[in-house]
DNA sequence: CTGAAAGCGCTTACAG
DNA sequence: CTGAAAGCGCTTACAG
C-alpha cells in the first residue's frame, strides 16, 4: 500500500506537490504534473480516504438514516440519492433506525463519528432530534418525514392533496364508510395524510374512520382484519405504504372478502406487482426517485456552501386509477376470519 | 467537538489513559476510570472514528457490494448483515455495481480507500476480480454468487437442488416443455440453476429450453413475451428472482395467458405478494436472512483472525407449493401480444 | 511554482 | 497502573 510520501520520493518531489496534482488545486508545472502522474501510475497509488478525512476534518461521505431498509421505498430512495452523490464524489453510509428513537440516536452518533459531509434523515417515530442536535451534525436534510417546529431543510411529497384525491375517488364511487389506514400516529406522513383524508370526508359530511399502525405488513394485516370484522359497514380502504397495502390484501384474504366486490382498496406507493395484481390496484404513485434526487441536490448545495434556493421542497405524487375501486355492493354481514393472521 | 486531549486535560490524566478507559484495554485503576468517565460525560465526548481508523489502519466498517440495491433480495441481505455486524460494532457501507464490471472496480476502489475491516461482495456479471485483488482487500466473503477458480470464502444457497425440485414439480404435473428463465449467462447463480434444471429435464428425457436475461423485470417481461409467443408449446416457466417473476406475470398479461390455466409458473425468492397473488404462486423461498447472517459471521471470524471453520457454506432454499402449477391444458395456438411491453 | 513544518484525533509501542 | 513520544496518511497554512 503506497502513500503520498512513496509517490513523492519516486517522483522526486514533495508530498504536498503530489497532493496538489491529485486534487488539481494550486499551480503545478506541466512537467511536475506529468512526473507525479507517472509515479502514481507506477506505484498503483490510491489515496487513503481516512488520511484525507482526518486532515480535512470532513469525510466525503453522507449518512443516510432511514427507518426500514427493507421497505422498497427506502431502497429506491437510496439508489436515487447514490446517483447524485456519486457524481459528486460522495459515498453513502446507510443506517437503519427500525423507527426507534433510541436507535436513531445511537446510529446518528455512530455515523457522526465518521464526520460525514452531511446527513439525509428520515426521522424515526417519536424522534427526539432537536434543532441543536441537527445543527451540530452540519449539513442536513430531512426526507419524506418532517419534524414539528424545526426549521431544517426538508423534501417531502404532497401527501395531503393526493390522499384527499384518493379518498374522493372512493367517495365518487359511492362509498360512505372509508377506512384510512395510517402509519405511526404523530409522524408527519400520517398526520398530513390524515388531513387530506379528513378534508374529503368532512366535505362529504361523512365520519372519518382512522386506524394507526406501525407501518408493517403483519401488524397492518391483523389490524385491518379486526377493523373489517368488527365494522362490516366499511367498504373502502386507503392504505399507507406498500407493506400496509399487502397487509390489507392479506386481511381481505383472511376474511374471504373480494376486492373490489366486497371492499375497494387504494394502494400506496405504486409497486410493480400492483399493476399485475387481480384486480390491478388503483394506487398512489410516489415520486421516490425525484424525492431522492432533490434531497441529494439540496444537500450537495448545503455542503458546498452554495445558496440552495428553496429549502422546503414538495414533489407531487399522483393517483393511478386501475380497478380495485368499484361501487360498494350490498352491505356485508359480520365477516369472520378464515385462517391465519387474526385472533379475535 | 471535544477530543481525547480535552478529556485528558479535564480529568487530569494523559490521552492514552483516556483511550485505555474507553477501549477497556489494559489496566486502569477504578479511581482513574471513574474520573475519566465523568469527564467524558461532562464534555459530551464522542470518539472520532476517523482518528481511530487512521491510527489503527483499519476502519470499523464493512463494505457491502451488491448489484442492485432495489432488488429486495439485497435489501433483506443488507438488514441481516447489519444486525450481526452492528452487534460487533461494525458499520456498513453499501455500494451498488449495477452488475457492471467496470463500476465494480470503481466502487471497490472507493470502498477500499476507507480501509474497511472487510468486504462482503456479490460479484458483478463478468467480474474481473482476481484472487490477488481480493487478497489485497483483506478479509472478504463472496455472497450469493461465486467466482470460478477463486478460493475465497463463499456463502450461497443450494440453487441446483432447489431448481431441480422446482422443475420436477412442473414435470410431475405433466408439463413436457418447460422454460427456464435465468439471470446473466455465466454467473454462478445462473449456471448452478441451469444444472439443476437440465438434470431434471434430462432425467425425464426432455429437451431443455433456456432463456438468459439481465435479471430485470422489464427485460424479462419482453423476453418471456417473445419466447411464449414464438413457442406456444411452452406450458411451464421457472423464474429466476423477484423481478423476473414479475416479468413473467407481465408477459402472461401481455399475451392474455391465464396462470395456471395456460401456463404454470414457479416464482423465485418468495415475496409477500406472491402468497396473496391469484393464483398464489408456487415459489422458491431463499433463506436470505440466514445467508446474510452466516456471511456476516464468517466475515467477523475472518476479521478477528479466528478459525472460521468451513469457509464454503451452503444454506438450503426450499420450494413452497401453492397454486400456480397445474396440469397443462390443451395446447395453445400462437399467442399474440395484447398490449404494452412487446414489439415483434 | 514548490517545499519544510505542523497537525487533524487517535492508538501503538516503549518506558517507568 | 500511568505517561512521554511517535506516527497512521494526508492537507493546511506559511515561506520562499
Amino acid at each position: 500500500m503506497s502513500t503520498v510520501n512513496a509517490v513523492a520520493t519516486h517522483a522526486g518531489v514533495s508530498a504536498q506537490t503530489v497532493s496538489r496534482v491529485l486534487r488539481g488545486s494550486g499551480y503545478v508545472s506541466e512537467a511536475t504534473r506529468a512526473k507525479v502522474l507517472a509515479s502514481v501510475e507506477a506505484l498503483g497509488y490510491r489515496p487513503n480516504a481516512v488520511g484525507q478525512a482526518l486532515r480535512s476534518t470532513r469525510t466525503k461521505m453522507v449518512g443516510l438514516i432511514v427507518s426500514d431498509v427493507t421497505n422498497p421505498f427506502y431502497a429506491r430512495l437510496h439508489r436515487a440519492v447514490e446517483r447524485v452523490l456519486g457524481a459528486e464524489g460522495l459515498s453513502l453510509m446507510l443506517l437503519n433506525t427500525g423507527d426507534d428513537a433510541a436507535t436513531e440516536q445511537v446510529q446518528l452518533d455512530l455515523a457522526h463519528s465518521y464526520r460525514p459531509s452531511g446527513f439525509l434523515i428520515v426521522p424515526a417515530v417519536g424522534s427526539t432530534l432537536t434543532a441543536e442536535r441537527l445543527q451540530g451534525l452540519g449539513a442536513c436534510v430531512l426526507v419524506s418525514r418532517t419534524l414539528p417546529g424545526i426549521g431544517v431543510p426538508t423534501v417531502v411529497t404532497n401527501e395531503t392533496d393526493v390522499t384527499r384525491a384518493a379518498t374522493e375517488e372512493l367517495l365518487r364511487a359511492g362509498h360512505r364508510d372509508v377506512l384510512a389506514v395510517l402509519g405511526f400516529a404523530g409522524t408527519s406522513t400520517s398526520e398530513r395524510r390524515k388531513e387530506g383524508y379528513c378534508a374529503a370526508m368532512r366535505a362529504a359530511g361523512l365520519r372519518p374512520r382512522i386506524q394507526y399502525t406501525d407501518q408493517t405488513r403483519l401488524t397492518a394485516r391483523a389490524m385491518i382484519t379486526e377493523a373489517l370484522h368488527t365494522s362490516p359497514e366499511v367498504t373502502g380502504v386507503v392504505a399507507f405504504n406498500e407493506p400496509v397495502t399487502l397487509g390489507a390484501l392479506g386481511a381481505f384474504h383472511d376474511l374471504g372478502l373480494s376486492c373490489p366486490g366486497d371492499v375497494s382498496l387504494i394502494g400506496f406507493t405504486d409497486a410493480p406487482w400492483m399493476e399485475l395484481f387481480r384486480p390491478p390496484l388503483t394506487a398512489v404513485s410516489q415520486p421516490v426517485e425525484e424525492l431522492g434526487k432533490r434531497a441529494a441536490r439540496l444537500l450537495v448545495d448545503l455542503i458546498a456552501g452554495r445558496d440552495p434556493g428553496d429549502t422546503h421542497l414538495v414533489v407531487p405524487s399522483h393517483l393511478i386509477i386501475r380497478r380495485s375501486v368499484a361501487a360498494p355492493g350490498t352491505p356485508r354481514r359480520t365477516n369472520s376470519p378464515r385462517e391465519n393472521g387474526f385472533r379475535p
